[in-house]
DNA sequence: CTGAAAGCGCTAACAG
DNA sequence: CTGTTAGCGCTTTCAG
């Protein structure tokens, strides 16, 4: 093909200029004439040159490049509501990332040691288990790291963004019990991440503010939805079924919808439906799934703003910064008034 | 922080040999006694090593780094049947990547000038236009890219995984004319990537075999599901309604059978319904929907082997690599035997 | 089996 | 306003 790569020798060669005089004029980073840099970017085109990014770097100690580590196990393999948030969530770090002019790259398990080490000035983390094993590694490394919602059992990080559950999950239920539920349950979702732990301590705390029991079961995000309406059936049949139920994962919630539609029990009527995350499922459900927007444009934006500053030098900040998750009320909560 | 990154050079010292040895433990490119080795490694692990990226780069040539560029617009903005398609895609190139020891970075826009330019030694493109933009650019930079898909209009580019159409578009029409239908309408996209373009011909050049009249009316990928109903519903009360009806995206599909249970109109007996994409949709649709699966795990797999080999020096292959989309007949097109 | 040294392409002092 | 030069950290000859 074409001989040899076209550096920036070849270019100064031509304009006939030093190299650093062609550095500079790419660079913008100290006055050329203009009659100069028209002569090197006529070369430059000329030649196709293109600046060699490795050497940059090397010269520099940066690349440009963030990492990106998506930690919920099943965003990829899991089903349609896992992969909406997936998607949501990686498209917006991606946006974010091409409008401050850096890179981003996947990284889809950091201590494989099979896996290319690429060169990149820090990392985000996304959505962390209790104690996770990656985040760890990462931080041996002394890679500069961002996390996007909090390892629970390091919330002391301050290099983070987290989504401010407990006032949402308050108002959520606060809500319920205005539409006359006297039965809330929880089927929380079983990853150890921040996700389930933190909405599962908010259930608990306003259980017991309002002095009833809390009722909680699982439903593991990995199940699939026959698997899941295996466990909703018998649930929704049973003498004690509750009148509200509050899922983790929207998808399960419609197909609690589907489930309750097909026994004859009424929404929301005879049973409230919510979940913690919203998607197409929550909005398109019949009727309508009242659900939690996990505001993934929100945190992506404030995750990469926070990772550029730490590698700018910055501070660390005095805390997390907080984000606040979306309340949708839909049908699935409104009780017409008798 | 920690004053200094650690070069290969602390590690020397502290192991009392040469850089170069260091190296070449590392690298296993040259026989090193078990002692020495046992001294560097512990040097290295002591003082928390990890080699330069860039530097590796700059010196070898390669970074081990591909690029992944998505083309489809509505990849991303679209609605879950394209974040489906968007999806399965990106994790299968992930997860190939990550089999092959290669990085995978996501280039959001590789002639945005403010895009930080990142060290790839190739690029997939995927699902490229008609004479692609992007494409263009990438060839004129000389950067080693293959195509998933083939660009329509260049489709010469012998670096290019495909899906052969022909054969599975025409079992699927053969199929709706053995269960009857007469009036078979093809309800295409507006993007003018392969899929479209092969499709469309396909059915036509079908349509011109059988003998009956090509009937095509367009339904943009971008549409949401609102404003596709508004086109729906007319479509479906109108006296010339078609007895079956092959629609590009498969949530389109769905939405056809939710409008056509609306409206009373039974599937499949009174209206077949298939689609060129498979997703939860189709599988979950009242009833289920053939569905043309684009087999994005095998266009992923592929594309990263020829990647690789292109990258490793390979002469160009004689043709595109073709792989079979997959087709699935459900229950929209099994018409009860009479 | 090991070491010395050249240099990948670029940036940033420093010196005009 | 422009040129010279010293490395960034690593791999890879070439010599032992």
């Amino acid at each position: 093909m074409s001989g040899r790569r076209v550096t920036i020798r070849d270019v100064a060669e031509r304009a006939d200029v030093s190299i650093s005089t062609v550095s500079h004029a790419f660079s913008g980073s100290r006055p050329i004439s203009a009659e100069t840099r028209e002569r090197i970017t006529r070369a430059a085109n000329e030649l196709g040159y293109e600046p060699n990014p490795s050497a940059r770097s090397l010269r520099t100690g940066r690349s440009g490049i963030v990492g990106l580590i998506l930690r919920p196990r099943f965003a990829l393999v899991g089903t349609s509501d896992r992969a909406e948030t997936f998607n949501r969530l990686v498209g917006s770090v991606a946006t974010e990332a091409l409008r401050r002019k850096t890179g981003l790259i996947h990284v889809p398990d950091i201590d494989d040691p099979r896996a290319a080490k690429v060169p990149m000035d820090g990392c985000i983390v996304a959505h962390p288990y209790s104690g996770d094993r990656v985040l760890t590694e990462v931080l041996r490394r002394h890679i500069p790291v961002v996390t996007v919602e909090e390892d629970p059992e390091r919330p002391e990080l301050p290099w983070a963004v987290r989504l401010d559950y407990p006032p949402v999950v308050d108002r959520l239920l606060d809500h319920l019990k205005r539409q006359h539920a006297s039965d809330i349950m929880l089927l929380t979702g079983t990853e150890s991440n921040a996700w389930n732990v933190r909405t599962r301590e908010s259930y608990r705390a306003w259980c017991r503010t309002n002095g009833v029991p809390a009722r909680i079961d699982e439903l593991s995000e990995g199940l699939t939805h026959e698997e899941a309406a295996q466990l909703i059936g018998p649930l929704l049949a049973a003498p004690d079924r509750p009148d509200a139920i509050v899922v983790a994962t929207s998808d399960f919630a419609a197909l609690i919808a589907r489930v309750a539609a097909a026994q004859g029990v009424r929404v929301p009527d005879e049973l409230m439906i919510a979940s913690f995350t919203d998607s197409e499922h929550s909005r398109t459900a019949d009727p309508a799934i009242t659900a939690m927007d996990l505001n993934h444009e929100n945190l992506a934006k404030e995750a990469v703003e926070l990772m550029l500053a730490r590698i700018a030098g910055a501070e660390a900040p005095e805390k997390p910064v907080v984000i606040s998750p979306v309340l949708h009320l839909r049908a699935s909560t409104l009780r017409s008034p008798h």
